[in-house]
RNA sequence: GGGUUCGUAGCUCAGUUGGUUAGAGCGUUCGAUUCACAUUCGAAAGGUCAGAGGUUCGACUCCUCUCGAGCCCACCA
């Protein structure tokens, strides 16, 4: 075995073997085990890996998400749970069409339509094959354990069914529906944006203040006159005593040209402070002024069509919109109109691919209504009965609310409801090409197709999709032209068209959980029902126990999930919900490839080594707390990992040796546990069974930080300090060897590689990582030797604290006597540890005598300790020493005598508590005691 | 504007239902080096737990306010 632990020439090699055994398969792994059956019943565990995009290469973020969800899964599968940790990949329809245009840009000047939807297709098949092979690849090299067997892709043909499927029953349960909404509608690239796919830049505005017309009583403010040709509508506050004798007054006023029927309504939303306090209304470009008509019955007037160019107002007609801003506010201007014009910040909506600013337009979409309601069919979910009529909104805030799905840290689920609360339909058609296409085919009726020259049913159509022209506003009902196919596969007959549009990627990352653990032999199922209900692995690992992921997507991803999981399956996705934060530099900042302070996972991971990777993104995290990440802190995991290597060396060392030594009668002994009645190795055993019981409860309870906190204060405080040190007083130390062994199973989930090649060079069978967990034994944890063995520890400890001080030469061997009073039997049996680990060249140790000639002196635990110097002694040092000891000890006793004195105290605290502080009044006084007796006798040197 | 989190040692952070003289890592200082490991070992310094009130026998912990920082959502007509 090398001196240094080398990861960089094995973990590729030890993650091959894994592979290779099989034992990712969680059918593999049945049947290995032996010991678990009576230990726990054997339950599944199973997760779903959140897939990376196949955008490109994996980030830190990644790195996370792939050591925490598999810490979890092998800790479960050495628990010998029925483990599955799912991989796979999210095609990402947007960004990835994005990437491979710009690429395409890039390389040969191109646009996706000079190459035509089939050519472009083609394109990004190539490039996510070979982003796919990248991920995969780096999934591997972070140790991830899953099974990829499995694997699934978001647009493979099983996922494709899946949503087709899931789109048509949504669809004939009335959730999906075509409708006219206003969208955010990017003119320049000719799609709707989600609303979390809008960016808001501050920026400097004018404000302009004008009143519509001379007959209009109000004035009104905005920074888009433009749009006021399409106002119907002038909202107040109903608290305002400015307008109120006009609500509800109606007025036909001439606006720069343009005639408009406007209507004084009231909205409680209005701010009376702002501008004149009065809004006008444009319910076709903007959302509030949307819902504003809807409750109003105002009518939908579109001015502002795909190009952002000015429709329906003869006199702009065809101006772009910032053109047709200043000739209207020069038109006010010269009608005397304008009474204020103001520069103010506000926020701008652009577009967060090409930053162009969004126009909200109306447009025809297909949307998934997330309050209309449709009947149960089945549920597993509690407080939702089968036949009941519920919305998807009501689903999936019942599922949290109940407490079947558990969001950690628990801060999450005010966040989650209060998003659930406010969500509004969701629109899931875009106007790209990669992705799902919607499952939906359209035929122009017979009598349209003579009578029209534009074909209506194509949805790009700017008659089709507006309400713009000649079709008015308000009643767009397009289907009386067009009749509507949805199905699985495209019907028959020539004249259907497929509807252009791709769905939302999250569609399908809504249905992962299940979609992924569908059989791929969809065939054999007489229907979508049978499939859901037949499919081995839904059956077994549906609801999934966790889902791991970043709390930025929570909303995106983890309650679409819940949305559509609920809704398909009348069941949960998962159990739990573990959300953790974003990997920062050492300074909080974000990391971005602008700043340049990007950790890459792989280039550490190939410099120091994965395990340490690993270590770095754990300790030190909380659940959903953003977690600071440096090359320091990952190099400090990088020699811890040097430090267990060598402690496995040590002890492998250890044992060889002593195979070769041991006698027979040695063994006898062993067998009768003559060793352990040593006080270390009780303390040891103590030790370590505690920390098995906390870890365990620790991993159970997704505190990995802590857990892998208490193993490294254990392996390296406590075992390798400690026991380790102590052992090479005197060899045959057979707790040495299982001790480490247990070791080795307890950071496995934390640090596979080198657990498992320690484990190998230990001759431990193969492989850890399907090795038993743990368990603690209860009878071996023993307060008594913890508390035995921490004063030899502090004794110890205050030696070398009184070597240090004194700057007595390290090399030294010096002599300590210690009146050890009720703790000479303790000590006296630990000479030779006392002796080795303080470096002295003897201990004398008596029940109570006088104070050795030249000598200096601690008080501790009942015990007073002398060091016994051979040449001269500081002893103004010493007494300054002593003083401020005993100064502080004073202090301290004040304290507990105050406290002590306070009779509510007394009468209203716990008796243990009571009881302890007298206890330390009792002790604090005898050290007391004890200093100012050896205080006085310095006096006398 | 609504919501939410945080403020503990020079830095990064722990501190579980209120009860030890508040902890760790890194950094700093002092010292060691053939015996598993210098990716090591020993020791030390360093904190009014942001501030002010309150509840309590007792507050880093619970409540209120103030100050400071971050994040999410909505969006400014």
């Amino acid at each position: 075995m090398e001196k240094v632990y080398n990861p960089k020439d094995i973990e590729d090699g030890i993650y091959r073997e894994w592979e290779k055994s099989g034992f990712f398969n969680p059918d593999k792994v049945k049947g290995q085990k032996s010991r678990i059956k009576d230990y726990r019943k054997r339950q599944a565990f199973s997760m779903v890996m959140p897939p990376p995009n196949v955008t490109g290469t994996l980030h830190i973020g990644h790195a996370v998400v792939l050591t925490l969800e598999d810490i979890m899964v092998r800790y479960h599968r050495m628990m010998g749970d029925d483990t599955l940790w799912l991989p796979g990949t999210d095609h990402a329809a947007i960004a990835t069409q994005t990437k491979v245009e710009k690429l395409l840009k890039e390389k040969e000047g191109k646009s996706r339509h000079d190459l035509g939807r089939v050519e472009f297709l083609k394109r990004v098949e190539e490039f996510t094959a070979e982003s796919k092979a990248t991920i995969h690849k780096q999934i591997r090299k972070m140790g991830s354990s899953c099974d990829w067997s499995r694997e699934a892709y978001t647009l493979d043909k099983v996922r494709s069914r899946a949503v087709r499927e899931v789109f048509k029953k949504m669809y004939d349960d009335g959730l999906i529906y075509r409708g006219l909404r206003i969208v955010n509608w990017c003119p320049r690239c000719a799609s709707t944006l989600a609303d979390d796919e809008v960016e808001y830049k501050e920026q400097e505005a004018n404000l302009y203040t004008f009143k519509y017309s001379k007959n209009f009583p109000v004035s009104i403010s905005t920074t888009r006159p433009e749009t006021k040709l399409g106002d119907t509508a002038v909202a107040v506050n109903p608290a305002d005593k400015r307008y109120k004798n006009l609500l509800g007054k109606e007025f036909d006023v001439d606006f720069v040209g343009q005639p408009l029927h406007l209507k004084i309504i009231a909205d409680r939303g209005i701010d009376m402070n702002f501008g004149t306090g009065a809004v006008g209304v444009t319910p076709a470009h903007s959302f509030i002024d949307y819902e504003m008509a809807q409750k109003n019955k105002l009518k939908i007037i579109q001015v502002i069509n795909e190009e952002g160019r000015i429709v329906n107002a003869p006199q702009y007609q065809g101006l772009i919109a910032t053109e047709s801003r200043q000739k209207i506010v020069a038109k006010l201007a010269s009608q005397g109109l304008l009474e204020k014009e103001e520069i103010i910040k506000n926020n701008l909506s652009v577009c967060y691919r090409c930053g162009a600013s969004i126009e909200p337009l109306p447009s025809k979409q297909w949307f998934i209504s997330v309050s209309a309601k449709f009947k149960v069919q089945s549920s597993k979910i509690k407080g939702i009965k089968k036949g009941q009529a519920v919305s998807l909104k009501d689903l999936a805030i019942t599922a949290v609310k109940n407490g079947q799905i558990k969001i950690f840290p628990e801060r999450f689920n005010k966040v989650y409801f209060e998003w659930m609360k406010n969500l509004r339909d969701w629109c899931i058609s875009r106007q790209i090409w990669f992705g799902h296409r919607l499952p939906v085919w359209y035929k122009q009726k017979s009598e349209a197709r003579n009578s029209k020259s534009t074909p209506m049913f194509s949805p790009y159509s700017p008659t089709s999709r507006g309400i713009g022209g000649d079709r008015g506003g308000q009643n767009p009902k397009s289907k009386l032209d067009e009749e509507i196919y949805i199905g699985i596969e495209s019907p028959k007959g020539s004249d259907w068209v497929q509807d252009p549009d791709t769905l939302d990627t999250w569609f399908s990352s809504g249905l992962w959980t299940f979609s992924t653990l569908l059989d791929k032999d969809f065939e054999k199922y007489k229907n979508f029902g049978k499939w859901l209900q037949k499919s081995p692995d839904l059956k077994r690992f549906h609801p999934t126990s966790v889902m791991e992921t970043g709390y930025d997507i929570l909303f995106f991803w983890v309650a679409r999930m819940i949305l559509m999981t609920t809704y398909v399956l009348g069941e949960i996705p998962f159990k739990t919900v573990y959300l953790h934060g974003l990997v920062r530099d050492e300074k909080g900042r974000k990391m971005s490839k602008s700043l340049g302070n990007v950790i890459d996972p792989l280039t550490v991971a190939e410099k120091y080594g994965t395990d340490a990777v690993r270590l770095s993104l754990v300790l030190g995290a909380a659940a959903g707390n953003d977690l600071t990440l440096s090359e320091e802190k990952i190099a400090g995991f990088r020699n811890f990992t040097n430090k267990l290597w060598n402690i496995g060396r040590y002890v492998l060392s250890q044992t060889e040796e002593q195979k070769n030594r041991e006698t027979k009668e040695q063994k006898v002994s062993k067998f009768f546990g003559s060793s352990v009645s040593r006080l270390c190795e009780r303390w040891i055993l103590s030790r370590l069974n505690s920390v098995i019981a906390e870890v365990t409860e620790d991993l159970e309870n997704f505190r990995f930080s802590q857990a892998g906190e208490k193993l490294r204060s254990f392996t390296w405080d406590e075992f390798a300090d400690w026991y380790i040190e102590i052992s090479k007083v005197e060899k045959n130390f057979q707790q040495l060897s299982t001790i480490n062994q247990q070791l080795l199973k307890l950071w496995h989930p934390f640090m596979p590689f080198v657990t498992e090649k320690l484990w190998e060079a230990a001759g431990g069978a193969k492989f850890l990582m399907i090795a038993d967990w743990p368990i603690a034994s209860k009878k071996l944890i023993n307060k008594k030797a913890g508390k035995d063995f921490a004063l030899i520890q502090e004794i110890i400890r205050i030696i070398r604290n009184l070597r240090a001080e004194f700057k007595i030469d390290p090399a030294l061997f010096v002599k300590v006597a210690i009146n050890a009073g009720a703790k000479k039997p303790l000590l006296g049996k630990e000479v030779a540890i006392i002796k080795h680990l303080a470096r002295l060249e003897s201990v004398k140790i008596v029940k109570s005598g006088e104070k050795p000639e030249r000598s200096i002196s601690a008080v501790y635990g009942g015990c007073e300790i002398y060091l016994i110097l051979e040449g001269l002694v500081d002893f103004e040092k010493e007494k300054e020493r002593i003083q401020k000891e005993l100064d502080a000890a004073k202090n301290y006793l004040a304290g507990l005598e105050n406290k002590l004195k306070n009779k509510d105290f007394i009468s209203r605290a716990p008796k243990e508590i009571v009881g302890g502080e007298k206890l330390k009044l009792k002790e604090t006084q005898e050290k007391i005691r004890k200093l100012k007796d050896y205080f006085a006798g310095l006096k006398n040197f």
